[in-house]
DNA sequence: ATGTTC
């Protein structure tokens, strides 16, 4: 598919609507971000998705869009559930639940200082990380795990594993409650027994920050987020529970597309109408992995609980649990009427306005916290939803890889980059000096620009500002 | 992302 663009904003682009596309694709960026964008066939994919049955308004791709397994990486898509609208795994991807959750410590930066060393040291020993090699929590088997699925972080809090008001301060309050632990198979059961509680690899990390800047007063303050202030970000998902969920339900939907009479232009967007066996048994799965990834961010959050107790004789307090690949079922207005719609967020986080109904009071007056994962080695930023968003009050989730693994190990050296982020000040522990260097600062877009963006875009708004000064790598 | 290729 050729693709052009029309400048609609300084912020907003569109992919003009030609056949098979059902309806346009828009674009937030900037033109200085959007030649990355541009890169590796993700606006294609943007195009690709706009060809979904049922898909409504537009296919959005936000500032942080990269190419991803069918859909791009930073794309939303919403399909109308009366009108056939479908449900793809692939619009969730592999690593279903995959989300940030900000954590602030009851100290500021010159008073962790001493401490520093100490906590890193411990976090580095206690917070499993990487491939397989285990979790925090071995449940005993399919009868705990099917609890856990349906309970989501309130069962770890049930378990002793955090306090109820951790709940308050998650999303959907820690659980989603269509989940269908029955339509989770052994295989993705077996994987996740031994993985709660625990990073996993590649982009994830556990991140200790101060707050560098703050942009909203009155937004950072109701957060609990003042200028100094310890932080830390986890960076985590479903491990392999998730990712062997979305593996069998692709593989059911690919095999059922000719039954429902749905062509594609890339098979990865293989899909079922939301109202049809296969896409009920898909999100009920993904709805019970969703609630596996709000599990594992609630124990690692207790491990680092332990951690400040121990290093520094403080307590920590959830701010916030973002999930920013998922598929929810949720009603917006579009053309006029109120429909029911599968809104697909892949890499993309949901951003509720102030005043939005389905938020908690204690969060009703500020708005959705909006948590974006940057660079171990530049920031992280927390924004906040907006009044106007009309790609289905989503926004950005990172920065956005602009150079694949293979080319990030041919430029950078593990050993290197730590010796640069510790004589900058940045304590790194490390899980292997590959995967370090594939999460070279270098390899991201730039997340300052990548935040102005979805600022300027009227996304969310910009609320405070993150740098690292401790890195656990998964 | 991922028992990094069922």
């Amino acid at each position: 598919m050729d693709i052009s663009l029309v400048a609609e904003s300084p912020f907003r682009f569109r992919i003009e609507r030609r056949a098979p596309m059902r309806v346009p694709g828009v674009v937030f960026a900037t033109a200085d971000l959007l030649p990355r964008a541009a890169s590796g066939e993700a606006l294609e994919q943007v195009a690709n998705v706009a060809t979904l049955p049922g898909v409504v308004r537009a296919s959005y791709a936000m500032p942080d869009v990269h190419w991803g397994y069918g859909f791009p990486i930073g794309g939303v898509a919403a399909t109308d559930v009366e009108d056939g609208g479908v449900v793809s795994p692939g619009g969730v991807g592999f690593d279903i639940s995959c989300g940030v959750r900000l954590l602030a410590a009851d100290i500021d930066r010159a008073g962790l200082e001493p401490r520093l060393r100490k906590l890193m040291d411990i976090l580095g020993d206690t917070i499993p990380r990487g491939m397989g090699r285990g979790g925090l929590w071995k449940l005993s088997g399919r009868a705990e795990m099917e609890k856990l699925l349906v309970g989501g972080a309130g069962y770890a809090v049930e378990h002793g594993h955090g306090v109820p008001s951790d709940l308050t301060f998650c999303e959907d309050e820690g659980a989603l409650e269509d989940a269908d632990p029955s339509q989770v198979g052994a295989r993705a059961v077996e994987r996740g027994l031994q993985q709660v509680g625990s990073l996993g690899s590649g982009n994830h990390f556990l991140e200790v920050q101060a707050v560098d800047r703050v942009y909203d007063e009155r937004t950072a303050s109701a957060f609990g987020l003042r200028p100094g202030r310890i932080c830390v970000m986890i960076h985590c998902g479903s491990r392999g529970l998730g990712h062997q969920v979305c593996t069998d339900h692709v593989r059911v939907m690919d095999r059922t597309l000719d039954r429902y009479g749905i062509s594609l232009p890339d098979r990865q967007l293989a899909c079922a109408p939301v109202e049809s066996p296969e896409g009920r048994a898909y999100l009920g799965a993904m709805s019970a992995a969703a609630n596996y990834g709000r599990a594992n961010r609630q124990l690692l959050t207790q491990a680092v609980r332990r951690a400040f107790a121990t290093a520094a004789g403080v307590g920590v307090d959830l701010v916030y649990d973002v999930s920013h690949n998922m598929a929810k079922i949720e009603t917006h207005r579009v053309d006029g009427a109120r429909r029911r719609l599968c809104v697909h967020r892949k890499g993309a986080t949901l951003a509720l306005p102030p005043g939005d109904p389905s938020l908690p009071e204690e969060l009703a007056e500020a708005g959705q916290p909006v948590l974006v994962p940057g660079t171990m080695g530049t920031a992280s930023y927390v924004l906040v939803g907006e009044k106007g968003n009309d790609a289905f009050h989503s926004a950005c989730h990172g920065a956005g890889r602009v150079w694949s693994r293979h080319q990030a190990l041919r430029e950078v050296r593990g050993e290197a980059l730590r010796d640069d982020l510790e004589s900058k000040g940045i304590a790194v522990r490390p899980s292997s000096w590959r995967g370090l260097a594939e999460e070279t600062p270098e390899a991201y877009k730039d997340v300052d620009a990548v935040a102005g963006a979805t600022e300027g875009a009227g996304l969310a708004r910009l609320v405070a500002r993150l740098v690292p000064v401790g890195v656990v790598k998964g």
